[in-house]
DNA sequence: GGACCCGGTGAGAGCGCTCTCCCGGCGCAG
DNA sequence: CTGCGCCGGGAGAGCGCTCTCACCGGGTCC
């Protein structure tokens, strides 16, 4: 049993400092509208005792819990163990520190958890929620639009088709698939293959939209659908030399996947990039430096997203400038040329 | 902005129920005491309403929090996307639900950050933490003891010796590791080596003094420095094939490793089983499962720790029975016999 | 039949903080 | 020199809850 000393109160601190309660809380939120010489006595006392505000306290006044949740919906072990779940995650709470808020983590997985986070969200335990749901089907979103707290989620929802007025965080998938494709054609491949991700998954539909917006309906052949994991990529890759042994590019929908490609076509004995050119998605390091050959590949800040998300909930949902949040966000991409094509 | 229509109070729900607020404040904590048809009209009124409990307040009075911190000490990004992690953190985030608290995530990067977190636990704003400090001269852990939290420690924190008082959940790596090289020499192997972790993790370090309690001080040359990453393996198994050509079993410090460690024996025409035997540790699925060949590896159960971090923080800690939670708690390994050895 | 006890309920204080009001003093204009 | 405005600071209410204590009614026991 630790013996916890009584952390001391305002009143304790007015004591020592000589001023009414009202004077130091004024001076702890910002020491507007108190004379130099007393906030200065009243920082030492503060200093002395060390004392720290009673965060339930004050939320009981203000209504403001200077936390935030993050809803993952976690159908698969792998969502969490995604390097770029971790990412984000890791841009998210650096933005949260920096606005001296918590971040309460939320792992859910079937219905009874839904239930139990839409109860916590309603119940205002906290200022916001991040909600990562990634699959089209998840009813989690529409529960937490219900529990009226702000919301920004991550990765556009599938439900959400631009029309309505979710906001959200997201890649420009679509564009940095067509810029990857086009810059495989512009290499003069003409039989352009696609390793999809799990298209219940908007970003991997959309990769695929990126990918038919330049290459049309093409050879259907060439679509070949994967999992965003390394043993993904290999088996689809096989797949589609056994039934295109023409191909001569691919497109992965993600770096892991590129990855098993590359394994894959290093052991059939296709030269990379001569005989096919591969390309991937995330710029995920070090992966795509370390592949053989390095991996050219679509990059997007994902940490930033994290960032962002925070800071759009943080700043831009608040009653203040009403209306003046954008509904989704949309992170640009950069095409990284390394070797592989 | 959303629309907050007023939450509901006890009062109102008191009025609601024709009953006063302590009775309602005593049907939602439990209903002892409290005669059935009231209690029954109780629950109709908190129904009704959607009454629920405002956590600040009642925190106010009864100074617990139902809320633990998880901190991560992040030097690299790797620790977060490792899969082992992400797995503990699932089976505390389990436990802690079942329990009705809240898991606050705290990462760290750097100096100010320990400092930020130090403040944080000791500023009671939870009733405990679980503290994930990989790294032997971290300074973090030493920063948390003072501030005076309950709190457990994954894995055993690196100036823990079993002499100190300090609470940790771990696997019995050393042990494992024994079972693992005898394992090889009983398969007739007598060039067995090792390649390690990161040396400044316990984990690793207690899996090497476990290959090393088995093999005694060997070849020095047998025993190859890696990281815990598949590219790590790779690394280390071209050097351990270079200088040692003749070695005829490998153990792995943990299933990246030796996933990339197979590689390349495939890479170089060694059979494996036949020509080298190879062990993994963790038995990380689907991974462990998905090798050529399937490896034999030393399971832990991963998200058992997490579990009983947060169990041991939640129920042996408090100062109930004071001296009964035991220091560390060291989780057995099974040895899981696949093809690979 | 009256004193006692005991389980069930209500009344009220108070957790530590913020915030609104109010008051006293000072500067400036008349 | 008096009056007004303004600003710095204090007093006090009250956020929503828990918990102690007093109260009340109906047995039980002598």
């Amino acid at each position: 049993m630790t013996e916890t000393a009584p952390r001391p109160t305002l009143e304790a601190v007015a004591a020592r400092a000589g001023v009414s309660r009202a004077t130091v809380s004024r001076v702890v939120n910002g020491g507007d509208g108190v004379r130099e010489p007393l906030v200065e006595r009243v920082r030492r006392a503060v200093e002395e005792l060390g004392y720290v505000p009673n965060q339930a306290a004050r939320s009981l006044v203000t209504r403001r819990h200077d936390a935030v949740a993050v809803v993952v919906a976690e159908p698969e072990t792998r969502v969490f163990a995604d390097p770029f779940f971790a990412l984000q995650l890791r841009g998210i709470s650096k933005e949260l520190t920096a606005h001296d808020n918590q971040l309460v983590l939320l792992l859910t997985e079937g219905r009874d958890d839904h239930a139990r986070v839409g109860r916590y969200l309603a119940g205002g335990h906290v200022d916001g929620a991040l909600v990562f749901s990634l699959h089209l089907d998840d009813p989690l979103p529409g529960l937490i639009q219900r529990a009226g707290v702000p919301t920004v989620f991550g990765g556009r929802p599938g439900w959400s088709d631009g029309t309505t007025d979710v906001v959200y965080v997201d890649s420009d998938n679509r564009g940095g698939a067509r810029e990857a494709v086009r810059h495989l054609a512009a290499l003069g491949r003409t039989r352009v293959a696609h390793i999809t991700g799990p298209l219940d998954q908007t970003s991997a539909a959309d990769r695929l939209d990126g990918y038919r917006d330049v290459m049309g309906e093409a050879d259907p052949r060439l679509v070949v659908r994967g999992d965003f994991t390394p043993g993904g990529g290999e088996l689809a890759m096989r797949e589609l030399l056994d039934r295109c042994p023409d191909v001569d590019a691919v497109f992965a929908a993600n770096d892991l996947t590129a990855s098993g490609a590359l394994r894959v076509l290093r052991e059939r004995g296709r030269r990379v990039p001569e005989d096919v050119a591969v390309i991937g998605f995330d710029d995920m390091l070090p992966l795509a430096e370390q592949t053989d050959p390095p991996l050219t590949t679509v990059r997007q800040d994902i940490e930033e997203m994290g960032r962002l998300m925070a800071r759009l909930l943080l700043g831009g949902l608040g009653p203040g400038d009403a209306g003046a949040a954008p509904a989704g966000v949309v992170l640009p991409t950069t095409l990284v040329r390394r070797a592989s094509a």
